[in-house]
DNA sequence: TCAATAATGAGAACCGTTGTCAAACGGAGG
DNA sequence: CCTCCGTTTGACAACGGTTCTCATTATTGA
């Protein structure tokens, strides 16, 4: 179960994850960095991707790419499979899942033949906040 | 009715058009434009990267980002919103259509209070042709 | 045909990300 | 506690896809 392998407990590795702990949307290594550097932690932004990769894959956060193609990064509640359902004005974040759209998907790929079915579905809009605004 | 517009119609365009016309997998741009010039067809860079957003825009043509972040373009069959699975071996596409999977986007980001709803979803995984090889 | 305007192309610039490599660090053994 | 060795770090260069610039060329409508 998301064997982190030899991998050392360092300095900055602790501070990335408290960041990420205190985060509710998803962002960007080099927002992460520069919020780091702002509180004081001195930390490389090489170091910042290395592990937000490594936290990758190991499954201790999530990864999504944005339209204009950054990958963003969220320290999610539950390591299961998952969706997320995004407000595109604040970010705000839900996760959220579904039997049926997971089996549709597989289920969808086997009528045409296709076999070790993988799917990617992310969900944007107007949380309630924003909309009232 | 996706109106395009005041665009003209250029030797260039014609030539992307052909391009993905004849193309059943999605293909990024700097391939297609290896294409064009492999067939003695003089087009620039710039302007393959320009028509071919022009095109997604105008709903023309669908776009995709792969996992390592290049967008990638495909003159798909329908113009209305459909999804796609595609062989992670050779590319192989088919375009999918479920109005469950539509619903419950819509439905699950309704019950968090998010509205004008919008999703992305892939479904990728391997052929029939490929798991047999 | 002629001006007005849109499209093109070559190359530079951009920007997120990854590679480089010497210095700093952590951990197991002594 | 000290040493040795593999891991991690960080400053900076390099990379790759995409976008920008702007002078030139093509299309349109009069
Ligand atoms: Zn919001
Ligand atoms: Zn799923
Ligand atoms: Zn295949
Ligand atoms: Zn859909």
């Amino acid at each position: 179960m998301t064997d982190q392998g030899t991998r050392r407990p360092t300095r900055q590795r602790a501070a990335l994850a408290d960041e990420l702990a205190g985060a509710a949307e998803f962002r960007s290594a080099q927002d992460i960095h520069a919020s780091l550097t702002a509180s004081g932690t001195r930390v490389g932004l090489a170091t910042v991707y290395r592990n937000l990769q490594a936290m990758a894959t190991d499954g201790e956060v999530d990864v999504i790419r944005t339209g204009d193609g950054e990958s963003v990064y969220r320290a999610c509640a539950t390591a299961q499979h998952h969706h997320h359902v995004v407000c595109r004005v604040c970010g705000h974040t839900v996760e959220v899942t579904g039997d049926a759209v997971e089996r549709w998907a597989d289920a969808v790929a086997a009528e045409h033949g296709f076999s070790e079915v993988r799917h990617t579905l992310e969900i944007d809009g107007l949380c309630a906040d924003c909309a009232a605004r």
